[in-house]
DNA sequence: TGTTGTGAATCTCTTCACAGCT
DNA sequence: AGCTGTGAAGAGATTCACAACA
Protein backbone atom coordinates (compact mmCIF):
# COMPACT_ATOMS: atom_id res chain seq x y z
CA UNK A 1 0.00 0.00 0.00
CA UNK A 2 1.12 3.47 -0.25
CA UNK A 3 2.61 4.85 2.63
CA UNK A 4 1.39 8.30 3.67
CA UNK A 5 -1.68 8.74 1.07
CA UNK A 6 -3.89 8.51 3.62
CA UNK A 7 -3.07 9.72 7.58
CA UNK A 8 -6.16 8.97 9.07
CA UNK A 9 -9.36 9.08 7.14
CA UNK A 10 -11.79 6.86 8.33
CA UNK A 11 -13.88 8.54 11.26
CA UNK A 12 -17.51 7.20 11.52
CA UNK A 13 -17.37 3.70 11.04
CA UNK A 14 -21.09 2.71 11.49
CA UNK A 15 -20.13 -0.43 8.67
CA UNK A 16 -20.33 -3.78 9.06
CA UNK A 17 -23.87 -5.67 7.76
CA UNK A 18 -24.77 -6.62 11.19
CA UNK A 19 -24.65 -3.37 12.35
CA UNK A 20 -26.60 -1.45 10.26
CA UNK A 21 -29.42 -4.16 10.94
CA UNK A 22 -29.19 -3.61 14.57
CA UNK A 23 -29.53 0.69 14.15
CA UNK A 24 -32.00 0.39 11.96
CA UNK A 25 -33.80 -1.46 15.02
CA UNK A 26 -32.41 0.64 17.76
CA UNK A 27 -33.99 3.54 16.35
CA UNK A 28 -37.10 2.36 16.19
CA UNK A 29 -36.98 0.98 19.44
CA UNK A 30 -35.71 4.46 20.75
CA UNK A 31 -38.71 6.47 18.76
CA UNK A 32 -41.00 3.91 20.69
CA UNK A 33 -38.98 4.50 24.24
CA UNK A 34 -39.33 8.45 23.34
CA UNK A 35 -42.97 8.21 22.42
CA UNK A 36 -43.37 6.74 25.54
CA UNK A 37 -41.77 9.47 27.43
CA UNK A 38 -39.02 8.33 28.29
CA UNK A 39 -35.26 10.43 27.37
CA UNK A 40 -32.45 8.84 28.76
CA UNK A 41 -32.06 4.94 28.06
CA UNK A 42 -29.36 2.90 29.71
CA UNK A 43 -27.32 -0.11 27.42
CA UNK A 44 -28.77 -2.59 29.19
CA UNK A 45 -32.76 -1.28 29.01
CA UNK A 46 -32.16 -1.08 24.91
CA UNK A 47 -30.33 -4.65 24.64
CA UNK A 48 -33.49 -6.01 26.18
CA UNK A 49 -35.39 -4.45 23.70
CA UNK A 50 -33.59 -5.61 21.13
CA UNK A 51 -32.81 -8.68 22.05
CA UNK A 52 -28.73 -8.52 22.21
CA UNK A 53 -26.37 -7.97 24.88
CA UNK A 54 -25.43 -5.12 26.63
CA UNK A 55 -22.21 -4.84 25.52
CA UNK A 56 -22.97 -5.19 22.08
CA UNK A 57 -25.10 -2.08 22.15
CA UNK A 58 -22.19 -0.30 23.42
CA UNK A 59 -20.09 -1.47 21.03
CA UNK A 60 -22.61 -0.75 18.33
CA UNK A 61 -22.60 2.92 19.88
CA UNK A 62 -18.99 3.48 19.78
CA UNK A 63 -19.03 3.81 16.01
CA UNK A 64 -21.60 6.76 16.60
CA UNK A 65 -20.40 10.20 17.83
CA UNK A 66 -22.47 10.17 21.20
CA UNK A 67 -21.13 9.45 24.81
CA UNK A 68 -23.14 7.88 27.34
CA UNK A 69 -23.19 8.84 30.61
CA UNK A 70 -22.68 6.65 33.18
CA UNK A 71 -24.61 7.81 35.98
CA UNK A 72 -27.88 8.79 32.90
CA UNK A 73 -27.11 6.48 30.33
CA UNK A 74 -27.73 7.77 27.01
CA UNK A 75 -29.77 10.51 25.35
CA UNK A 76 -32.22 9.55 23.31
CA UNK A 77 -33.27 12.10 21.16
CA UNK A 78 -29.58 12.18 20.41
CA UNK A 79 -29.33 8.52 19.70
CA UNK A 80 -31.99 8.59 17.20
CA UNK A 81 -30.45 11.77 15.42
CA UNK A 82 -27.05 10.00 15.24
CA UNK A 83 -28.35 7.14 14.09
CA UNK A 84 -30.36 9.10 11.39
CA UNK A 85 -27.02 10.60 10.35
CA UNK A 86 -25.47 7.24 9.53
CA UNK A 87 -28.23 5.14 7.99
CA UNK A 88 -30.06 8.36 6.07
CA UNK A 89 -29.00 9.74 3.10
CA UNK A 90 -28.73 13.40 3.29
CA UNK A 91 -31.67 13.93 0.86
CA UNK A 92 -34.82 12.04 0.53
CA UNK A 93 -34.29 8.60 -1.83
CA UNK A 94 -36.79 7.43 -4.47
CA UNK A 95 -37.97 4.12 -4.66
CA UNK A 96 -39.93 2.11 -7.32
CA UNK A 97 -42.34 -0.78 -6.45
CA UNK A 98 -42.39 -3.36 -8.97
CA UNK A 99 -45.44 -5.14 -8.80
CA UNK A 100 -48.93 -3.94 -7.63
CA UNK A 101 -50.34 -7.65 -6.32
CA UNK A 102 -51.42 -8.33 -2.91
CA UNK A 103 -47.70 -8.23 -1.84
CA UNK A 104 -46.88 -4.91 -3.29
CA UNK A 105 -49.78 -3.55 -1.82
CA UNK A 106 -48.87 -4.73 1.53
CA UNK A 107 -45.68 -2.98 1.34
CA UNK A 108 -47.07 0.07 -0.31
CA UNK A 109 -48.80 0.41 3.36
CA UNK A 110 -45.90 -0.95 5.13
CA UNK A 111 -44.43 2.07 4.01
CA UNK A 112 -46.73 4.87 4.66
CA UNK A 113 -45.28 7.77 6.60
CA UNK A 114 -42.26 5.39 8.01
CA UNK A 115 -39.77 6.41 6.94
CA UNK A 116 -39.26 10.23 5.53
CA UNK A 117 -35.56 9.72 4.01
CA UNK A 118 -37.44 6.51 2.26
CA UNK A 119 -40.05 7.65 -0.59
CA UNK A 120 -42.34 4.91 -2.51
CA UNK A 121 -42.83 7.75 -5.61
CA UNK A 122 -44.19 4.91 -7.97
CA UNK A 123 -45.43 1.60 -8.52
CA UNK A 124 -45.55 0.15 -11.89
CA UNK A 125 -47.79 -3.36 -13.02
CA UNK A 126 -48.09 -5.27 -15.95
CA UNK A 127 -51.87 -5.25 -15.77
CA UNK A 128 -53.25 -2.65 -17.16
CA UNK A 129 -56.41 -2.66 -14.48
CA UNK A 130 -53.94 -1.82 -11.96
CA UNK A 131 -52.48 0.82 -13.43
CA UNK A 132 -53.05 4.62 -13.81
CA UNK A 133 -54.20 4.28 -9.90
CA UNK A 134 -53.26 6.14 -6.83
CA UNK A 135 -52.77 3.41 -4.42
CA UNK A 136 -52.16 4.23 -0.93
CA UNK A 137 -50.97 7.66 -1.76
CA UNK A 138 -48.89 6.23 -5.12
CA UNK A 139 -49.59 6.27 -8.33
CA UNK A 140 -49.24 3.10 -10.51
CA UNK A 141 -47.91 3.37 -14.12
CA UNK A 142 -47.88 0.99 -16.53
CA UNK A 143 -44.13 -1.14 -16.59
CA UNK A 144 -43.36 0.08 -20.49
CA UNK A 145 -42.78 3.85 -18.66
CA UNK A 146 -40.57 2.24 -15.54
CA UNK A 147 -37.53 4.02 -17.76
CA UNK A 148 -39.17 7.65 -17.77
CA UNK A 149 -40.48 7.67 -14.64
CA UNK A 150 -37.64 6.26 -13.03
CA UNK A 151 -35.38 9.32 -14.19
CA UNK A 152 -38.00 12.08 -13.73
CA UNK A 153 -38.89 11.39 -10.20
CA UNK A 154 -34.87 10.59 -10.09
CA UNK A 155 -35.12 7.26 -8.48
CA UNK A 156 -32.39 5.02 -6.81
CA UNK A 157 -33.83 1.87 -5.32
CA UNK A 158 -36.95 -0.23 -6.38
CA UNK A 159 -38.69 -2.84 -4.42
CA UNK A 160 -39.75 -5.82 -6.67
CA UNK A 161 -42.55 -7.72 -5.45
CA UNK A 162 -43.43 -9.08 -9.27
CA UNK A 163 -43.32 -12.93 -9.46
CA UNK A 164 -40.38 -14.52 -10.63
CA UNK A 165 -40.82 -14.28 -14.24
CA UNK A 166 -40.70 -10.67 -14.69
CA UNK A 167 -38.05 -10.13 -11.93
CA UNK A 168 -35.06 -10.14 -13.93
CA UNK A 169 -36.90 -8.09 -16.69
CA UNK A 170 -37.69 -5.54 -14.05
CA UNK A 171 -33.85 -5.58 -12.81
CA UNK A 172 -32.36 -4.97 -16.36
CA UNK A 173 -34.69 -1.84 -17.06
CA UNK A 174 -34.11 -0.71 -13.52
CA UNK A 175 -30.46 -0.90 -13.41
CA UNK A 176 -30.02 1.14 -16.76
CA UNK A 177 -32.56 3.14 -15.48
CA UNK A 178 -29.95 4.08 -12.89
CA UNK A 179 -31.51 2.50 -10.10
CA UNK A 180 -28.16 1.01 -7.15
CA UNK A 181 -30.07 -0.43 -4.62
CA UNK A 182 -33.44 -3.60 -5.22
CA UNK A 183 -34.98 -4.86 -2.55
CA UNK A 184 -35.96 -8.65 -4.24
CA UNK A 185 -39.04 -10.26 -2.93
CA UNK A 186 -38.80 -12.80 -6.33
CA UNK A 187 -37.59 -16.24 -5.36
CA UNK A 188 -34.39 -16.06 -7.64
CA UNK A 189 -31.14 -15.10 -8.10
CA UNK A 190 -30.84 -11.54 -10.05
CA UNK A 191 -28.28 -10.75 -12.42
CA UNK A 192 -26.98 -7.52 -11.81
CA UNK A 193 -23.85 -5.82 -12.37
CA UNK A 194 -21.36 -5.84 -9.19
CA UNK A 195 -21.97 -2.10 -8.34
CA UNK A 196 -25.70 -2.75 -7.67
CA UNK A 197 -26.76 -3.73 -4.17
CA UNK A 198 -29.40 -6.37 -4.36
CA UNK A 199 -30.58 -7.90 -1.06
CA UNK A 200 -33.13 -10.37 -1.52
CA UNK A 201 -35.87 -11.37 0.76
CA UNK A 202 -36.69 -15.00 0.77
CA UNK A 203 -40.11 -16.07 2.37
CA UNK A 204 -39.29 -19.86 1.77
CA UNK A 205 -35.99 -19.32 3.74
CA UNK A 206 -37.00 -17.41 6.02
CA UNK A 207 -40.34 -20.18 6.62
CA UNK A 208 -37.73 -23.05 6.75
CA UNK A 209 -35.22 -21.33 9.28
CA UNK A 210 -38.41 -21.07 11.71
CA UNK A 211 -39.75 -24.25 11.64
CA UNK A 212 -35.49 -26.12 11.57
CA UNK A 213 -34.68 -24.10 14.78
CA UNK A 214 -38.16 -24.21 16.74
CA UNK A 215 -38.39 -28.12 16.04
CA UNK A 216 -34.26 -28.15 17.19
CA UNK A 217 -35.29 -27.20 21.04
CA UNK A 218 -35.30 -23.15 21.97
CA UNK A 219 -33.30 -20.77 21.33
CA UNK A 220 -32.38 -16.84 21.02
CA UNK A 221 -34.54 -14.13 18.24
CA UNK A 222 -33.65 -13.43 15.18
CA UNK A 223 -34.40 -10.14 13.18
CA UNK A 224 -34.07 -10.57 8.95
CA UNK A 225 -33.32 -8.92 6.57
CA UNK A 226 -30.43 -10.07 8.01
CA UNK A 227 -27.74 -11.89 7.06
CA UNK B 1 -31.98 -46.10 -3.93
CA UNK B 2 -28.22 -46.98 -1.53
CA UNK B 3 -29.72 -49.35 1.25
CA UNK B 4 -26.38 -49.88 2.47
CA UNK B 5 -26.68 -48.35 6.27
CA UNK B 6 -23.34 -46.38 7.51
CA UNK B 7 -22.76 -49.09 10.39
CA UNK B 8 -22.42 -45.37 12.18
CA UNK B 9 -24.91 -42.45 11.05
CA UNK B 10 -23.83 -39.45 10.41
CA UNK B 11 -24.11 -36.92 13.54
CA UNK B 12 -25.88 -34.71 11.10
CA UNK B 13 -24.52 -31.14 11.55
CA UNK B 14 -26.28 -28.85 9.68
CA UNK B 15 -26.60 -26.70 12.65
CA UNK B 16 -25.57 -23.19 12.32
CA UNK B 17 -27.96 -20.16 11.61
CA UNK B 18 -26.33 -19.09 8.41
CA UNK B 19 -25.64 -22.70 7.26
CA UNK B 20 -29.42 -23.43 7.15
CA UNK B 21 -30.54 -20.59 5.31
CA UNK B 22 -28.39 -21.46 2.66
CA UNK B 23 -29.43 -25.32 2.71
CA UNK B 24 -32.78 -23.43 1.93
CA UNK B 25 -31.30 -21.31 -0.78
CA UNK B 26 -29.32 -24.29 -2.34
CA UNK B 27 -32.37 -26.53 -2.26
CA UNK B 28 -34.16 -24.33 -3.89
CA UNK B 29 -31.41 -23.63 -6.95
CA UNK B 30 -30.99 -27.07 -7.24
CA UNK B 31 -34.91 -28.31 -7.77
CA UNK B 32 -34.45 -25.63 -10.88
CA UNK B 33 -31.17 -27.05 -12.03
CA UNK B 34 -32.65 -30.62 -12.07
CA UNK B 35 -35.76 -29.12 -13.40
CA UNK B 36 -33.64 -27.81 -16.56
CA UNK B 37 -32.10 -31.16 -16.81
CA UNK B 38 -28.89 -30.94 -15.01
CA UNK B 39 -28.50 -34.19 -13.02
CA UNK B 40 -25.48 -33.09 -11.86
CA UNK B 41 -23.25 -29.89 -10.83
CA UNK B 42 -19.86 -28.59 -9.31
CA UNK B 43 -19.66 -26.63 -6.56
CA UNK B 44 -18.36 -23.76 -8.31
CA UNK B 45 -21.27 -23.46 -10.06
CA UNK B 46 -23.82 -24.05 -7.34
CA UNK B 47 -21.77 -21.35 -6.20
CA UNK B 48 -22.62 -19.13 -8.97
CA UNK B 49 -26.56 -19.59 -8.69
CA UNK B 50 -25.82 -18.74 -5.32
CA UNK B 51 -24.00 -16.42 -4.40
CA UNK B 52 -21.46 -17.86 -2.46
CA UNK B 53 -17.93 -19.10 -3.03
CA UNK B 54 -17.13 -23.03 -3.98
CA UNK B 55 -15.19 -23.22 -0.81
CA UNK B 56 -18.08 -22.13 0.95
CA UNK B 57 -20.76 -24.82 -0.81
CA UNK B 58 -18.23 -27.56 -0.06
CA UNK B 59 -17.89 -26.91 3.25
CA UNK B 60 -21.89 -26.93 3.62
CA UNK B 61 -21.78 -29.98 2.17
CA UNK B 62 -19.74 -31.52 4.67
CA UNK B 63 -22.56 -31.54 6.81
CA UNK B 64 -24.95 -33.16 4.43
CA UNK B 65 -24.27 -37.31 3.51
CA UNK B 66 -23.65 -37.03 0.67
CA UNK B 67 -20.00 -37.09 -1.71
CA UNK B 68 -19.24 -35.38 -4.58
CA UNK B 69 -16.91 -37.37 -7.23
CA UNK B 70 -14.02 -34.73 -8.43
CA UNK B 71 -15.08 -36.22 -11.99
CA UNK B 72 -18.86 -35.63 -11.79
CA UNK B 73 -19.63 -33.09 -8.83
CA UNK B 74 -22.57 -33.44 -6.77
CA UNK B 75 -25.77 -35.82 -7.78
CA UNK B 76 -28.79 -33.49 -7.51
CA UNK B 77 -31.44 -35.78 -6.34
CA UNK B 78 -28.79 -36.94 -3.68
CA UNK B 79 -28.58 -33.51 -2.38
CA UNK B 80 -31.74 -32.26 -2.26
CA UNK B 81 -33.07 -35.64 -0.64
CA UNK B 82 -30.42 -35.08 1.92
CA UNK B 83 -30.70 -31.40 2.66
CA UNK B 84 -34.53 -32.78 2.78
CA UNK B 85 -33.46 -34.75 5.38
CA UNK B 86 -32.05 -32.52 7.44
CA UNK B 87 -34.47 -29.37 7.06
CA UNK B 88 -37.65 -30.71 7.02
CA UNK B 89 -40.09 -32.62 9.93
CA UNK B 90 -40.50 -35.93 9.26
CA UNK B 91 -44.22 -35.18 8.85
CA UNK B 92 -45.52 -32.34 7.60
CA UNK B 93 -45.77 -29.66 9.81
CA UNK B 94 -48.91 -27.12 10.07
CA UNK B 95 -48.87 -23.53 10.03
CA UNK B 96 -51.61 -21.28 11.22
CA UNK B 97 -51.69 -17.14 9.52
CA UNK B 98 -52.75 -14.54 11.37
CA UNK B 99 -53.87 -11.78 9.79
CA UNK B 100 -55.50 -11.87 6.14
CA UNK B 101 -55.12 -8.42 4.72
CA UNK B 102 -52.52 -7.73 1.74
CA UNK B 103 -49.74 -9.05 3.25
CA UNK B 104 -51.75 -12.35 4.76
CA UNK B 105 -52.43 -12.82 1.47
CA UNK B 106 -49.61 -12.50 -0.39
CA UNK B 107 -48.26 -14.96 1.99
CA UNK B 108 -50.75 -17.48 1.45
CA UNK B 109 -50.12 -17.29 -2.29
CA UNK B 110 -46.49 -17.14 -2.07
CA UNK B 111 -46.74 -20.80 -0.18
CA UNK B 112 -49.33 -22.56 -2.34
CA UNK B 113 -47.80 -25.91 -3.42
CA UNK B 114 -44.34 -24.73 -2.74
CA UNK B 115 -42.87 -26.81 0.12
CA UNK B 116 -45.58 -29.66 0.63
CA UNK B 117 -44.20 -29.76 4.04
CA UNK B 118 -45.23 -26.49 5.51
CA UNK B 119 -48.80 -26.16 5.12
CA UNK B 120 -50.90 -23.01 6.04
CA UNK B 121 -53.99 -24.98 7.53
CA UNK B 122 -55.79 -21.85 9.19
CA UNK B 123 -55.96 -18.18 8.80
CA UNK B 124 -57.66 -15.87 11.21
CA UNK B 125 -58.56 -12.05 11.04
CA UNK B 126 -60.97 -10.39 13.70
CA UNK B 127 -62.88 -8.80 10.45
CA UNK B 128 -65.87 -10.57 9.96
CA UNK B 129 -65.88 -9.83 6.77
CA UNK B 130 -62.43 -11.76 6.11
CA UNK B 131 -63.94 -14.98 7.90
CA UNK B 132 -65.45 -17.96 6.84
CA UNK B 133 -64.05 -18.33 3.08
CA UNK B 134 -61.75 -20.27 1.87
CA UNK B 135 -58.60 -17.74 0.37
CA UNK B 136 -56.36 -19.41 -2.17
CA UNK B 137 -57.15 -22.69 -1.03
CA UNK B 138 -56.85 -22.13 2.87
CA UNK B 139 -59.88 -21.44 5.09
CA UNK B 140 -60.24 -18.63 7.49
CA UNK B 141 -61.81 -18.37 11.04
CA UNK B 142 -62.91 -15.94 13.26
CA UNK B 143 -59.92 -15.07 15.82
CA UNK B 144 -61.88 -16.37 18.61
CA UNK B 145 -61.41 -19.69 17.33
CA UNK B 146 -57.54 -19.56 17.10
CA UNK B 147 -57.21 -22.06 20.12
CA UNK B 148 -59.47 -24.56 19.34
CA UNK B 149 -58.40 -24.69 15.54
CA UNK B 150 -54.91 -24.59 16.15
CA UNK B 151 -55.27 -27.70 18.08
CA UNK B 152 -57.55 -29.17 15.86
CA UNK B 153 -55.10 -29.12 12.95
CA UNK B 154 -51.93 -30.16 15.23
CA UNK B 155 -50.43 -26.58 14.66
CA UNK B 156 -46.90 -26.29 15.73
CA UNK B 157 -45.94 -22.90 13.33
CA UNK B 158 -47.20 -19.09 12.90
CA UNK B 159 -47.11 -16.60 10.35
CA UNK B 160 -47.94 -13.55 12.08
CA UNK B 161 -48.70 -11.25 9.39
CA UNK B 162 -51.03 -8.80 11.63
CA UNK B 163 -50.56 -5.21 12.96
CA UNK B 164 -48.65 -4.25 15.84
CA UNK B 165 -51.16 -3.75 18.40
CA UNK B 166 -53.17 -7.45 17.66
CA UNK B 167 -49.52 -8.82 17.16
CA UNK B 168 -48.89 -9.53 20.96
CA UNK B 169 -52.06 -10.88 21.62
CA UNK B 170 -51.73 -13.89 18.95
CA UNK B 171 -48.18 -14.68 19.73
CA UNK B 172 -49.76 -15.32 23.53
CA UNK B 173 -52.84 -17.11 22.35
CA UNK B 174 -50.32 -19.08 19.91
CA UNK B 175 -48.08 -20.06 22.54
CA UNK B 176 -50.74 -21.33 24.88
CA UNK B 177 -52.01 -23.36 22.05
CA UNK B 178 -48.59 -24.82 21.44
CA UNK B 179 -47.28 -23.06 18.88
CA UNK B 180 -43.70 -23.53 19.04
CA UNK B 181 -41.96 -20.82 16.24
CA UNK B 182 -43.56 -17.69 14.58
CA UNK B 183 -42.68 -15.74 11.84
CA UNK B 184 -43.46 -12.88 12.79
CA UNK B 185 -43.66 -9.36 10.10
CA UNK B 186 -45.22 -7.05 12.61
CA UNK B 187 -42.70 -4.65 14.24
CA UNK B 188 -42.48 -5.49 17.44
CA UNK B 189 -39.92 -7.65 19.35
CA UNK B 190 -42.80 -10.24 20.67
CA UNK B 191 -42.16 -11.59 23.77
CA UNK B 192 -42.74 -15.02 24.07
CA UNK B 193 -41.36 -17.57 26.64
CA UNK B 194 -37.56 -18.91 26.18
CA UNK B 195 -38.36 -22.38 24.22
CA UNK B 196 -40.43 -20.60 21.32
CA UNK B 197 -38.36 -19.45 18.32
CA UNK B 198 -39.53 -16.09 17.16
CA UNK B 199 -38.21 -14.88 13.45
CA UNK B 200 -38.78 -11.19 12.82
CA UNK B 201 -39.02 -10.43 9.09
CA UNK B 202 -38.34 -6.34 9.36
CA UNK B 203 -39.23 -4.74 6.20
CA UNK B 204 -38.27 -1.24 7.31
CA UNK B 205 -35.06 -2.77 8.11
CA UNK B 206 -34.66 -4.63 4.94
CA UNK B 207 -35.32 -1.39 3.31
CA UNK B 208 -32.52 0.68 5.12
CA UNK B 209 -29.95 -1.67 4.73
CA UNK B 210 -29.98 -1.57 0.86
CA UNK B 211 -30.42 2.43 1.04
CA UNK B 212 -27.49 2.20 2.89
CA UNK B 213 -25.18 -0.22 1.34
CA UNK B 214 -26.64 1.14 -1.93
CA UNK B 215 -25.15 4.31 -1.07
CA UNK B 216 -21.88 3.43 -0.04
CA UNK B 217 -20.44 1.85 -3.03
CA UNK B 218 -20.61 -1.65 -4.79
CA UNK B 219 -20.77 -5.04 -2.67
CA UNK B 220 -21.95 -8.71 -2.42
CA UNK B 221 -25.42 -10.02 -2.75
CA UNK B 222 -27.65 -10.29 0.40
CA UNK B 223 -29.91 -13.21 1.31
CA UNK B 224 -32.71 -12.82 4.14
CA UNK B 225 -34.16 -14.35 7.22
CA UNK B 226 -31.56 -14.14 7.70
CA UNK B 227 -29.48 -12.91 9.91
C1' DT C 1 -6.50 -31.87 -16.06
C1' DG C 2 -10.04 -30.21 -12.85
C1' DT C 3 -12.60 -31.28 -8.69
C1' DT C 4 -13.58 -32.90 -3.96
C1' DG C 5 -12.76 -32.92 1.12
C1' DT C 6 -10.60 -30.72 4.78
C1' DG C 7 -6.96 -28.95 8.18
C1' DA C 8 -5.13 -24.54 9.00
C1' DA C 9 -5.17 -19.66 8.50
C1' DT C 10 -7.86 -15.62 8.29
C1' DC C 11 -11.37 -12.66 8.93
C1' DT C 12 -15.53 -11.07 11.42
C1' DC C 13 -18.48 -10.68 15.20
C1' DT C 14 -19.48 -11.06 20.12
C1' DT C 15 -18.51 -11.26 24.86
C1' DC C 16 -15.45 -10.53 28.80
C1' DA C 17 -13.56 -7.79 32.10
C1' DC C 18 -12.10 -3.81 34.08
C1' DA C 19 -10.37 1.08 34.44
C1' DG C 20 -12.44 5.38 34.90
C1' DC C 21 -16.34 8.25 35.61
C1' DT C 22 -20.53 10.18 37.92
C1' DA D 1 -23.10 1.49 43.62
C1' DG D 2 -23.72 1.23 38.85
C1' DC D 3 -22.68 2.40 34.16
C1' DT D 4 -19.83 3.63 30.08
C1' DG D 5 -15.97 2.86 26.85
C1' DT D 6 -12.74 -0.30 25.20
C1' DG D 7 -8.60 -3.50 24.82
C1' DA D 8 -8.21 -8.26 24.73
C1' DA D 9 -10.02 -12.78 24.60
C1' DG D 10 -13.17 -15.85 22.61
C1' DA D 11 -16.42 -17.83 19.06
C1' DG D 12 -17.89 -18.28 14.56
C1' DA D 13 -17.81 -18.10 9.89
C1' DT D 14 -15.20 -17.96 5.59
C1' DT D 15 -11.42 -18.60 2.69
C1' DC D 16 -6.96 -20.69 1.62
C1' DA D 17 -4.36 -24.22 -0.01
C1' DC D 18 -3.26 -28.70 -0.97
C1' DA D 19 -3.39 -33.89 -0.76
C1' DA D 20 -6.11 -37.45 -2.77
C1' DC D 21 -8.59 -38.72 -6.54
C1' DA D 22 -11.51 -39.84 -10.99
Amino acid sequence: MTPLSHAFTKISAAGSEKTVGRLSLYRRLLERHLASGKGRVFSHELALLAGVSAAQVRRDMMGLAVVGNPALGYDVPALIREIGLQLDAAEPEGIALIGVGHLGRAVLAYFQSRRPKLQIRAAFDIDPTKVGRVIQGCRSYPLQELESVVRDEAITLAIIAAPASAAQDAANRLVRAGVRGILNFAPISLRVPEDVRVDDLDLTMALEKVAFFARKGADGRVVSEGA
